[in-house]
DNA sequence: TATAGCATGTAATTAGTTACATGATTAA
DNA sequence: TTAATCATGTAACTAATTACATGCTATA
């Protein structure tokens, strides 16, 4: 049986005690969809996969009259997750930002739109860190990693840095763009 | 006709006078695979459908019996591309880190192999720094920024700090695991 | 009482990769 | 002379998203 990210992913987050579909979809939205995305249409599927190959167990766990899946890991299930954890292998790292490939052909613009490109980029990166926080709160990570799970916080703060960083590359940027739009026009 | 971002990297690189189909899948995995990654099973349909739409000319271009392609932007192409670098639609940017993904779990794993999964990232990011100039050395780079095209020099040196600033922040997590370390278990 | 959220799933579509097929040219 | 590179394209497959369908429960 192939096991790709997207059932380490699962297979994760079941360990962690995260139960049902629905729910991994939730946590995976909050928690690690800036390291690797998932959807709903995916989470189903290969829960499904999982169980037949033995790595989870499926049971019955309705809330009233609306239906749930229950689902833990066996211990196949926790062997294969501890051996992906130690394994060296991984696909390739992967970004796809249509911001930055418009910055790639950003000399065929006028400095003027050049600036406001990078003013533009900026601005994503700022509203992405300040959106962070937004469904899982410091406060709520921080009692996690009381609880002895710091990984998520950890990846937060990291993810806070990361913004940071591309922030000041880019107002230096900017910076450097202001210098010369007042080199050629001054400003009045 | 829709225009996606490979349909706008593939008229900015023609724009740029990157003519032929293979030639665009060359300089895509020199410049830009770092923010767009590109197959040349796309290259070659999507000029296809922008020559149709009329984006692009296709002329025969042989080098002796060998049969080549090459492309020339028109003006509403050369308008289409203007558009979107102005624009500020983007599609949600999008890492796939599966290195990452498993330092999200790392709370599974004892100390000392939380520790060896960090310096496994560590190592990744060096080697990826390491491999920026590769096809598209430093030289090449500046003569292109002296002959105005500036943004792929610029793009690299960004990539160039990202890279050092998340090693950085690997190495503080480094530092703060083996402190822990020591103090479960002091250095002999 | 109606809207948002919980819950599960499938179908259809889009996007992207790998493999295959073919053949010319250049450099070792 | 043979391997690497140039050059174009298609077929098959894998991965992922969006849309659809259904129905329960809590809350405003």
């Amino acid at each position: 049986m192939k096991l790709r990210p997207i059932s380490f992913l699962i297979l994760g987050m079941v360990r962690h005690g995260v139960s049902s579909g629905y729910a991994i979809k939730q946590a995976a939205d909050v928690a690690t969809r800036n390291v690797w995305p998932v959807s709903l249409a995916q989470v189903y599927p290969e829960l499904s996969r999982l169980e037949q190959g033995g790595l989870v167990t499926r049971r019955d766990d309705p809330r009233g009259a609306r239906e749930r899946s229950a689902y833990e890991i066996t211990e196949t299930g926790e062997a294969a997750l501890l051996t992906w954890l130690n394994s060296t292998v991984e696909v390739p790292m992967q970004v796809r930002s249509e911001g930055f490939l418009r910055l790639f052909f950003a000399d065929i613009l006028p400095i003027e739109e050049q600036l406001s490109l990078v003013r533009r980029l900026q601005e994503r990166y700022r509203s992405m860190k300040d959106h962070l926080y937004d469904n899982a709160p410091q406060s709520e990570l921080e009692s996690l990693a009381d609880a002895g799970i710091r990984y998520p916080l950890i990846l937060i703060r990291m993810g806070e840095r990361y913004y940071d960083s591309m922030r000041d590359n880019l107002a230096e940027l900017e910076a450097e763009l202001e210098a010369e739009e007042d080199a050629v026009e001054p400003p009045h």
